[in-house]
DNA sequence: GTAGTAAGTTACCAAGAGTAGGTTACCGAC
DNA sequence: GTCGGTAACCTACTCTTGGTAACTTACTAC
């Protein structure tokens, strides 16, 4: 029989490159909105235009997919701080420019975040994956930390390190429940407290 | 014909609330074992010495499950951070005490504790159930510091715990990692980090 | 123009979430 | 003591969905 050329012309074949990036594209819309439980990869095909088999010929399972989604976002969101801490400067100006540049980063790429962030506990498969990328992140802080308190003990700093990520996480997680809080402002309370510390924050000096 | 009355003595007909509670602490070791994902129902039920229906009988779903686990485990950790707290003191002494106590619960109950942390961003369905527990949570931690801070402006406030909730989930996710760190010091690390300020603490004075 | 490969398909399986409808044990009332 | 009524509990199913095997179609280099 020969094929239906109108049907065939409006799925285009596409390289392997293109259509991951599609497919990531798709699911991490999706994932976003629905979550990841609620979504089956017979839709995430169907969304793309293509049948189930391609997604697992790509990605191998739906945590793979998912996988696939966090590791991208996880890679733009690193590259965006790393180029606002290393312009260099003060610790203080430092620490305040990867607090802000966090917040416009999942301002700007709010699906993305949104996967970031809530979806990687469920992986139990990939933890160790996972792992490594979180390591990534905790060390960049611990070397910002270092030059600042050279003398304080690796553990210490670690702990610092993980804390701060922490809070930075929670809070975009308030601000997507406060849009009216800019990045801006969000850094400056990231700041206080961190940075200054509650102790010398009631002086009236410091204002947000 | 008659039952067989060795293989019914095996399994006593149980209370509604006792049930629910065993159940509960079932679902809550295997969950934090192999993550929500990995542990099917059939298998739960087996574990209880029951069948399927029964769990569905009493939770509705398998989310109905998970949510009834981290509500339960929600509910002591604050009942134990809540009386920490209210012991009263000055606010760096009442933090303190809340940071101790949170450790101290998530190594005592580090099943419950996994759960809590690692699996309700996956409930899309229940997300308003736990939003209303982390609310309380925050509200907790608002008071606390309204009680020092009297001067600065709710949202700020607000910021402020969210961003201390967040720490400390981190903090005790790197003490997963990290056990030779006991309670006692991860409070001094988060203490030094929120109470005293990076700024101020590359004076000898603070240890770690 | 044909061989090889990479993109894409249909049609299936197996596992597990959830349910309909029935059975067994307990408990209070007469 | 037996007889309803209820609450705990079971067997046996359905249906969705993650995952795969085996095939077909189109492009690309020689």
């Amino acid at each position: 029989m020969i094929p239906n050329d109108a049907v065939r012309a409006r799925r285009p074949r596409m390289s392997r490159a293109e259509r991951e990036q599609q497919m990531l594209d798709v699911a991490e819309e999706v994932f976003a909105e629905r979550g990841y439980g609620a979504v089956s990869m017979e839709e995430i095909a169907e969304r793309v235009g293509l049948s189930k088999p391609m997604l697992y010929e790509y990605f191998g399972s739906k945590e793979g997919l998912l996988l696939g989604v966090v590791r991208r976002a996880r890679g733009e969101l690193r590259e965006v701080t790393e180029r606002a801490v290393g312009a260099g400067g003060t610790p203080e100006e430092m620490l305040r420019r990867g607090y802000v540049a966090y917040f416009r980063f999942n301002e700007a790429h709010r699906r993305a975040w949104l996967v970031l962030l809530q979806e990687p506990v469920l992986l139990r498969s990939a933890a160790e994956e996972i792992e490594a990328i979180r390591r990534q992140q905790s060390e960049m802080m611990v070397e910002l930390l270092a030059a600042h308190l050279p003398d304080r003990p690796r553990r210490a700093l670690e702990a610092y390190a993980e804390s701060i990520i922490g809070a930075c996480e929670r809070m975009a997680l308030w601000r997507a429940r406060t849009p009216e809080v800019t990045p801006e402002e969000a850094a400056t309370h990231l700041m206080n407290l961190t940075w200054t510390g509650l102790a010398t924050l009631n002086r009236p000096a410091v204002a947000d």
